[in-house]
RNA sequence: UGGGGCGUCGUCAAGCGGUAAGACACAGGAUUUUGAUUCCUGCAUUCAGAGGUUCGAUUCCUCUCGCCCCAGCCA
């Protein structure tokens, strides 16, 4: 299991502890888009904690708006979540199914004389609220009856006005400080029919009123959100003050995840999605779960990850190397090895017979033997990778060149004697090489050093695949800065071009045929691969990169 | 310029009055049939800044500076 960082809501939580049996948390999401890794953050906070203080975590969706939400979007967190590994009984919770309750604490409070109906347009509601400097005015609809307002608000809800006509507010202070406290709005008339409930309203309670209560409803102790709703807290305590409600929870709020390279909200990733810079919501560039999932993440590394960064209140951006390095830690432990030329150059052994083929052994990861061993397929025709040759190589190149041996691995030490070229071109078009037949298998009895040792595939035993090579999405450690003062906060004008690259023609060994989707593989010298879950068919097969094996040598040539 | 937050190594982050944990990154070195992995070693005399209290302050007080959030009938 991950490791446990303390944090400050751990901190609260024990104390409170101190005091109560047990505690509840919630993760609460919206369903209007995808989950992506800023959530995963919420969900493992929430999640664990109650799971460390043996407590509960309810999944609730907080579904009070159906012009944004959708079923589709109830499936994919559901899903997302399951992935992740967490797990939550039987029962999910659904904010609209507080509908009747809240519309019974909404009457409560205009009872209670701590609510009215305003007939103000949206714009004038703008308008009477004031600005940040300058407090606000009171609505010429405050001071309704209780009856006026038990009345209307009863009007609304059966449908009697149009979309916009009127608006239940909670009666606080035009003047607070704060605007979240400016006579908030708590429910509007929407006719549309909701995901869940149907045509059975058509007025929709908002979050801050919404929030609260289903809180208290489900007796949550610990209410976790972010930084942005520091500012309504207050709100969130004069409600369940104001109704007196038998729960109150505690609100504590932190600091929303960001990644280096990459951006977070769910608008910008809408964006990425719907004018097709990506694929879809699982592209595999995407900090989506789902797009994580596809590009080969493991739910461990993810979760390793957000124990790994902390909980703090300070607004940070964490470097995607870390996220990778966790993801690397456990994929070096898990995925078996395997061998795969991506942009193939032939090598023709010279001294092999022909029509010669040898299976050979190979281990599938070198410090995990109980891993066990395959076949590979030695013959007179392999590929190797084309910039593991250089015809004039510098110091330091551990790799094939002209009279240098080196090492197949799993195979012999070959010697490059030959290069032939295009004519025309120059291109290098195939090596001639001879192998040392006392090296089966890598070794020599003579202990002679050969410096190198290559990845490589039988040309003829090979199974063509596409691979595609993902990089960051974009080139900025944060994109929504930008380089053209004009051209301010364009997140867009920041995607890395090559942020994709498909290779068509990779050779990979045979027994990559067996692979199914989210299994990943080292390839040995590259980094790790899976299949694509999606695109991927038996006979046309496409593996996705997930991320490169660190690259000294490359470091070095800088 | 109102209100609410935040400022500890390049990036995260512990620390809660007793003299700066850890992780990633980075730099050296060792081992290696992946220039991978693993393994050593180094890496903040200083905690946004300036004052003050104290024997002693990153921790308490004051002021200053910087950054973020709030004016949806979104969440």
């Amino acid at each position: 299991m991950e490791k446990a960082t303390k944090h400050f809501i751990k901190t609260i939580i024990e104390n409170d502890l101190k005091k109560n049996t047990t505690i509840t948390t919630r993760f609460p999401p919206e369903p209007n888009g995808y989950l992506h890794i800023g959530h995963a953050k919420s969900i493992c906070l929430n999640f664990n904690m109650a799971k460390q203080f043996n407590g509960n975590c309810n999944l609730r969706f907080d579904d009070t708006n159906p012009a944004k939400e959708d079923q589709k979007y109830i499936d994919s967190i559901i899903s997302d979540i399951k992935w992740l590994g967490f797990n939550w009984g039987d029962k999910i919770f659904y904010a609209s199914d507080y509908f009747d309750k809240l519309y019974d604490f909404a009457v409560d409070l205009i009872k209670k004389n701590k609510a009215y109906v305003c007939s103000l347009s949206s714009e004038d509601i703008r308008k009477y609220r004031g600005t940040l400097t300058e407090s606000g005015k009171n609505s010429p609809y405050r001071e309704r009856t209780i009856k006026e307002n038990l009345d209307l608000f009863s009007k609304m809800k059966n449908g009697d006005f149009i979309d916009g006509a009127h608006v239940l507010r909670a009666k606080i202070d035009m003047k607070s400080p704060n605007i979240n406290m400016r006579d908030p709005v708590i429910y509007r008339i929407k006719k549309m029919s909701h995901p869940r409930t149907k045509d059975k309203w058509c007025i929709y309670p908002m979050y801050d009123f919404t929030h609260c209560i289903s809180d208290s409803l489900e007796n949550i102790t610990h209410s976790l959100c972010t930084l942005e709703f520091e500012d309504h807290r207050p709100l969130y305590d004069w409600f369940l003050e104001t109704l007196k409600t038998l729960c109150h929870p505690k609100q504590i709020e932190f600091a929303r995840m960001n990644l280096t390279f990459t951006v977070m909200s769910k608008r910008k990733l809408q964006k990425l999605v719907n004018n097709n810079y990506v694929t879809s919501w699982d592209d595999p560039r995407l900090p989506t779960i789902a797009g994580l999932r596809r590009r080969g993440y493991t739910s461990f590394a993810i979760r390793n990850f957000c124990e790994t960064i902390g909980v703090s209140k300070k607004e940070s951006r964490i470097d995607m190397e870390l996220l990778e390095t966790l993801l690397k830690d456990d994929l070096n432990e898990k995925a078996p090895r395997a061998m795969a030329v991506l942009n193939p150059l032939k090598i023709v052994i010279e001294n092999w017979d022909k029509n010669k083929i040898q299976q050979l052994d190979a281990f599938n990861h070198p410090q995990k033997k109980e891993m066990g061993t395959r076949k590979i397929t030695f013959s007179k025709e392999i590929f190797i990778e084309k910039n593991d040759f250089m015809e004039d190589p510098p110091n330091k190149f551990f790799r094939l060149a002209p009279k240098k041996e080196i090492r197949l691995k799993y195979a012999y030490y070959i010697t490059c004697k030959k290069v032939i070229k295009d004519e025309k071109t120059g291109e290098i078009k195939k090596l001639i090489c001879t192998y040392d037949p006392k090296t089966k298998g890598g070794t020599s009895k003579d202990k002679r050093k050969v410096k190198g040792t290559l990845h490589w595939v039988s040309a003829n035993d090979c199974i063509n695949a596409e691979v595609r090579v993902y990089d960051r999405l974009f080139s900025m450690e944060n994109p929504e800065t930008s380089n053209s003062e004009n051209l301010k906060n364009n997140f867009i004008e920041n995607i890395n071009p090559n942020s994709l690259k498909i290779i068509k023609n990779a050779k990979l060994e045979k027994s990559l045929l067996n692979a199914v989707p989210e299994k990943v593989f080292q390839f040995e010298r590259l980094g790790y691969f899976c299949v694509d879950s999606k695109d991927s068919k038996p006979d046309n097969l496409i593996f996705n990169r997930t991320v490169p094996l660190r690259d000294t040598w490359a470091k070095i040539k800088k």
